[in-house]
DNA sequence: ATTTGCAGCTATGCAAGTGTAT
DNA sequence: AATACACTTGCATAGCTGCAA
């Protein structure tokens, strides 16, 4: 589910979704019933397509496609932390960035620290 | 279960088991009860660690891991037939070969059409 | 947190061979 | 002879990565 969305609030939405789930959901276990609560957006993607697991398609397509999932999930279990993350992954921090970049996962503009809707959850 | 064999045989073994699974196994799906049915060798692999698919470790280490695993799949896809599986995965035939060696699904020595063993499967 | 400029190493495509079996 | 694969190797160059700033 949530790699299906698109994430137009890149990873600023991903991890605040993260925290918020952490916070709200009880027990250790995070249900997609969870996220669509919390979350209508993200809970009620349309589905594109359905990604084809079966077909084979382009090695580079392939690899990129799992390397950017790959990146997106290590990034929500360090919390959006992208120095850690790039950490954990073994890469070197700027790479990651680049990565991201190249990926989509961030888009062009420059915007980082500043906040201003929902940034606030503390730990 | 084929992911977790170890494949002493290479690609030759592979396609052969590939081929065997075709020709014996009625209906077109496979399951692992056919499998180890023809071949108790790889049906029966001990079944090391078991390969950790949440714990997030060195991005190249997964990236390469996928890709092995996605060249395999395509192999066995293809039956085994190398030009054709570097033509479904766009890479150039040379380097699927140099991929291959990488990742240990071939070894070193050039070992090539010769025949002998198993390998008088038609079609 | 986030970019950018490099230098250096990798990966990849292209081309050109060699070998074997139809 | 001709075709179809299998398999290698030498390059040039496009791309990736770490380091430093």
């Amino acid at each position: 589910m949530l790699q299906r969305y698109s994430w137009p609030g890149n990873v600023r939405e991903l991890r605040n979704l993260v925290e918020r789930l952490m916070i709200m959901v009880p027990g250790d276990r995070v249900t997609e019933r969870d996220v669509t609560f919390l979350d209508s957006e993200v809970g009620g993607v349309p589905q594109p397509p359905a990604p084809d697991t079966t077909t084979t398609m382009p090695l580079l397509a392939a690899r990129d496609q799992f390397e950017r999932d790959y990146i997106l999930r290590a990034l929500a279990a360090q919390h959006g932390n992208i120095s850690r993350t790039s950490d954990v992954l073994g890469v070197e921090r700027s790479n990651l960035y680049r990565k991201m970049r190249g990926f989509g996962i961030i888009p062009r503009a420059g915007e980082s620290g500043r906040s201003g809707e929902v940034e606030e959850v503390e730990k």
